[in-house]
Parts: structure tokens; C-alpha cells; sequence
DNA sequence: TTCGTCGATAC
DNA sequence: GTATCGACGAA
């Protein structure tokens, strides 16, 4: 019931619209795709390449992987996220105890001070450390606002 | 200003809320979720194993992992998903020729008969066929029905 | 106990060898990592469009995956495997019976017979079935004189 | 060339060896894995329910994820890594000044000196330092020696 | 042992 | 649905 082999294909258009598809559509696509793949895929070997040289040259690829990711981030999240940690690692008793300027900017954050508050010029060594246990302590505390942890 | 090491923890909680977080439930939370994924890799190191000695037995693992992967799927998912694959495959021309009772199923899915007017026995291999047909078919029309595809 | 800040480094090279490391050579490398990682992202995100595009022309975009995915594996391996898996699925019950002609195709792989013994022509639909069977077969066969499964 | 449906199964092994394969084992292999993977998904879920109540307990759950990461790797491991990352973070000028404890760290690894030769107690926060800076040094000239990097 | 591919999982 | 991560198999 109905002319053999493809369906009920009356229109005479050469090889489209096979079995009742829009094929050419469809083989636009595929093929725009595995194009697009294929560039894609030159463009892996090519950073694959980048790397196999950096390690000839003595570089630890993991650790270039790791800093390619950090880079990634904003140094604002990149620093929240490293004051978790550190508060979590602290918590776990996984770190060692916590340097004099790290102290003070927790004890200054917990007292109200802004980021601003910094008591160390930019070019001390603890002028970071102060930002971090600032950053850590307001972190800490922000996160107390919003959740109530158990004994709060 | 204010006592050194650990911040504003004046409460004398043994080892609790360490850093102003609640460090015991902290660890809690860790314990627990350690031993569970100890325990998940257990088990996952079984089912390495069964395929291990699958394979000590002349069994294909690809195969089987495929196989096992089909019978996830319930078995109308998976007849949808052939058949619509099976429509991609002829409309890009990877695929041969319909066979006769697929054809014919595909001729009666367009005739509007439903899926119990299959008119061959169980038993019979075309009676799989005619269903594939009149499932793709089925499948293909309720999708232009959906939407207008170019040409349409 | 040396002189301070940066290590040993008495060359005067600007801005290079910091910290005893190539530093110029690590910027370009990480440099050269991030251009290539643009660009591929902006293919993937190429893709992206035309998968979404395709969807609105009403396409499967999950069967035009799976149509790409089986475009890369080369049509013998496709074959192959695809029989192995009818193997799989008629040994656990979860396939219907054998075409004629694909029984047929056991019949003769079993008996010796070669991939060109196909009885039928190539545009005849089971000539395919004969040869999906006879590849089942002959895989079968190679199977077990590899491996002695169990009762062989 | 023999009676149909089923290849050369002439005995009457029921049910078994169907196809010519071990039909029976091929069930068992996939029924024990079959259940196994059921047990694993339950404990996956498990896990899962344990970050979502850590979450409502107010935990940030991707620092969670890290610290649980961080303690998988053995604390030496940690150590280097973090050595590592440090150094390139240095190099690519992602980080800021070496406090005095590391740079004092960094010398004393140039001038031979042994991890034990730390000369801060183990309380004191400079210890830490120094350590880490011995430990960045020390990795740096162990991979000097290995390679030669453009310029040594 | 290292690399590349593949599947699983988290976002 | 996608991108990252870890695991597995192959060389």
C-alpha cells in the first residue's frame, strides 16, 4: 500500500527530505559539528603540545595545571575561598597555629574593622596575613548571620 | 588585644567551636562521609573484580558494559531512542535499506493504525521489524507535529 | 645570611629567572595555554549554538550526539561490536529471534563459509541481516579459540 | 542446513549456552554486578544526603569537598605540591613577598642546610615558614638537577 | 609506569 | 546539559 522504499515521498526533491526528514537539514548540521570538533580538537593537541614542552623545560605540569586553574578565578574568590579552607583546615586541626598578623586580623574583624583597616603596608609580608585573617573572620561571621550552626 | 591563638573563645568547650566554627560537628560531617566513600570504593573494586574474571572467562567488557547500560534503560526508552536513531541513520544514508515489514510498518503508522494492528505473529522475526518501522514512523510524525521543521 | 628577597641571583636579566626559576619561560607558557583555551572554548560555545539550533529546526539533540558519536568509529568496528552486543542480548533473552537470513549467516559462518559467500545482493535488505549474522558468528568463533569459556 | 532458530545447540542444556555462549554465566556476571552497582548507588545517595545536611548545618560544601581532597593526599605530598605552586606563583608574580621566616628558609636550603636545621620551635608560627620555604627551594634545586632549563 | 580515553559526578 | 575529575585500559 504505497510505492516501495521511502515512504510517502512524492515530491521529487533529489535526496532531501529522505525518509520524511529534512535530511540536507540534518546533514548540515552533522556536518557543521564534526567541523567544529575537529578545530576543537586541533586546538587540544595543540595546548597538549604546550604542555609536553613546558615539561621538557623542567616545569611540573600538574602544578602549571593548578595555577592555570587559580588564574582562572578572581583573586576575590580565589582569597575566600583559601579563608574557608583555612578556617575548616584550622576547625579539623589540620593546620598549624595561626601567625601574629593573621591573629590580629581576625581579632580586628571580629571588632568591626573594614578591609581598609590594614595596619601593614602593602609591601609587609604581613600586610597579606592580616588580610587573610580578616578575610577569614568575616567570612566566618557572615556565614554565622545566615545560618544558625547548631550551639549558635 | 584580646588573648592570643585561638580568637574570642572564652567558652572552655573542650575542642568544640574551635576558630568561632562548630569544629566537632565539622569533624563529624568528615568522619561520616569518609567512611562512606571507603566504603563505596570497596565495592567498586568488587565490580572490577566480577569484570576482571568476566574477562578471564572470554567475555568482551565493552559489551558488557554496553549491555549493562541498555538494561538501565526501559525497554520503551530504548525502542524510542532506536527508532529515532534509526531515522537519523537512513536520512544521513548510514544505514541500508528498510526491510520489508519495516517498511510496511513505517506505510501503516502513516495509514494511522495503531500499534496492535502489528500483522505479524510474536513469533515472528518480522513482527519486530513492522514495529520498528511503525515506531519510527510514529516517532517522526509526532515530532513534526511538535514542530515545523523547514519545509514543512 | 645572602643577600635578600630574591635567591642567588646575580644575574642582572630583568624581570627573568625570578625566584630561580625561568619566570619568563613559565609566562609564556601559561600565556600561550590561555590563548589556545580561549579559542577552544569559543568553539565549544560554536557547537553549543548549533545543537541549539539544530533543536529548534525540531532535531533530537541526544540522538544527533549518539548519530556523531557512531560517524567516529569506523563502520567495521561499529559492525563488530554492534554484533558482539546482539550476541549479548540474544544470550540473556533480551532480543527477539534471529531473521532467517540471519540465521542464515550463522548457519554459514559456522560452516567456513567467507564474507563474499553473502547470498544476497547489496541492495537487497537481507543482505545485511546474512552479514550481521555472519559477523556475529565469526566473532563468536574467534572468541573461543582465544579463550576456553567454560563447557567449550 | 540443520533445523532452524537456535545454531549447533544440539545438547539440551536448558536455557544454557544459548547462542553458543555461556549463557547462564553471562547472567551471572551481570546479575552480581547488577548488584553491586545498586549497593554503591546507595551509598552515593548516602554521601549525597550527608553534604546537603552539612549544608544546612551552614558548611560551605565545595570547601568541604577540598578539605576531604586534602586529606586524601598524604601530608608530604601536600607539602611539595603546595612548595611547587608557591614558587610558580612567585615566578609568575601571582603572589606576594616571601616573609622573612621563608626567605631565611630559601637560603639556608641554598646553603645546604637539612629540614631539621629549622630554627624556629615547633609553635611558633615562623617554623611553618620556614619550612615552606626550605621545601620550595629544596624541590626547586632537585628539579634543576633532573632537567636544564633554558638558561641553566 | 605513563598516557589517553572513557565514564561518573558535580555544578 | 555541560565541564571537570577520577578511573580504567593500553602502550
Amino acid at each position: 500500500m504505497a510505492p516501495r522504499k521511502k515512504k510517502q515521498d512524492d515530491a521529487p526533491q533529489p535526496s532531501s527530505n529522505a525518509g520524511g526528514i529534512a535530511a540536507d537539514q540534518l546533514r548540515s548540521f552533522v556536518d557543521r559539528i564534526e567541523r567544529l570538533e575537529t578545530e576543537k580538537k586541533g586546538i587540544a593537541d595543540d595546548i597538549k603540545d604546550v604542555f609536553t614542552e613546558a615539561k621538557g623545560n623542567g616545569f611540573d605540569v600538574p602544578t602549571m595545571r593548578l595555577l592555570l586553574k587559580l588564574r582562572k578565578q578572581k583573586p576575590h574568590e580565589r582569597e575566600e575561598q583559601q579563608s574557608m579552607l583555612d578556617l575548616y583546615l584550622h576547625a579539623m586541626g589540620m593546620a598549624g597555629e595561626y601567625t601574629i598578623a593573621e591573629q590580629q586580623g581576625i581579632d580586628d574583624a571580629s571588632a568591626g574593622k573594614v578591609a581598609t583597616d590594614n595596619p601593614f603596608l602593602t609591601d609587609d609580608p604581613r600586610h597579606t596575613q592580616w588580610a587573610t585573617g580578616w578575610q577569614m573572620q568575616t567570612t566566618l561571621l557572615a556565614t554565622q548571620d545566615e545560618n544558625q550552626p547548631a550551639g549558635a
